[in-house]
DNA sequence: CAGTCAGTTCATAATTTTATGAACTAAAAA
DNA sequence: TTTTTAGTTCATAAAATTATGAACTGACTG
């Protein structure tokens, strides 16, 4: 057998305040309360790889409570899992990496309602020109961050290459 | 007694299917079921001006879902109502105008979840400089586009006075 | 003063979400 | 082969959210 260092984790009042804030943070975003709180112990703990039974001991939360959140998260692509050889755990930690893909991700959310306005617009009334122009304004603005948000991204690369 | 003229609404499949989605849209966002409906509603029905009874009736639910449902949306916000001497009832309609209030709420909830982030960094241990690296570079980016996103809105300004 | 109108309030019901623990599985170890 | 490990599944329980209808309020009306 390999040598198994279990060393229990150990949270700092720190550290459990700021997973439920990072917790409530997610919560709002509609993720569920235990997949956000999963969420927000791989920021805090010390060592970003947990293991299932570490997570578990350390939410004080059932097993199956973390089997669930840790399969959503890995669906929702939000964390992923690395393992050793001679050693059957998964050790997961948060796909940090993975930011770029949800900001664009909330800017598909956002042209997702900006398509709504525009399917308001082509239904609605012509009686009603000052109403519909303010809805052609919304769905424009929308429209125009849609379109600037992406060249946002780029500027951030540029300026940060030209730091390093 | 004043002359009331209460045409019941009357909506075409269209606007009921446009109104679920609207809907649906809203509640992701957090917004309870019947204040996402009736923001749907205000944004399809043909008069952009609706009372407490036109809402009730065209969504076919409970004066008191109604009266929640409105009241939460008063103080979001997100409606607003005017009244007509010798009419007691209020004509509530969307405050279309205030989605720049609503993006700009939207950036500050990002810049909330990014001082967490910053609250991480300042109680991460040291012992793990690359994963720290990266949520610092999530915090960055944040910052950056927290930074930015007055900017376009001015822009965008600008760009719409150019074409007027 | 009785009745109507435009809502509000509240106890309750229905529904949905979330979490649990016990039983189960499949792979590896003893 | 039996046991342990690392989980999963599922029925159920607990909690939270949402909607309802009946009773109520307070301003106005006749």
């Amino acid at each position: 057998m390999i040598f198994n260092c279990k060393s229990k984790i150990v949270l700092t009042d720190k550290q459990k305040t700021l997973i439920e804030k990072i917790g409530i943070s997610y919560e709002k975003e509609g993720l569920q309360p235990v997949a956000a709180r999963i969420s927000g112990l791989l920021y805090v703990a010390d060592n970003p790889h947990l293991t299932f039974d570490e997570i578990t001991e350390a939410l004080q939360i059932s097993k199956s409570a973390t089997s669930n959140g840790i399969n959503l998260l890995l669906q929702m692509q939000r964390i992923e899992y690395i393992t050793f050889s001679g050693d059957r755990r998964r050790y997961f930690r948060l796909k940090i990496s993975n930011w770029r893909e949800e900001f664009k991700h909330k800017i598909e959310v956002m042209a997702g309602f900006n398509s709504l306005m525009r399917e308001v617009l082509a239904i609605r009334t012509k009686e009603t020109p000052e109403y519909n122009e303010r809805i052609k304004e919304l769905a424009d603005f929308l429209d125009y961050v849609f379109q600037q948000l992406p060249l946002l991204l780029q500027q951030w690369d540029k300026e940060k290459n030209n730091k390093i």
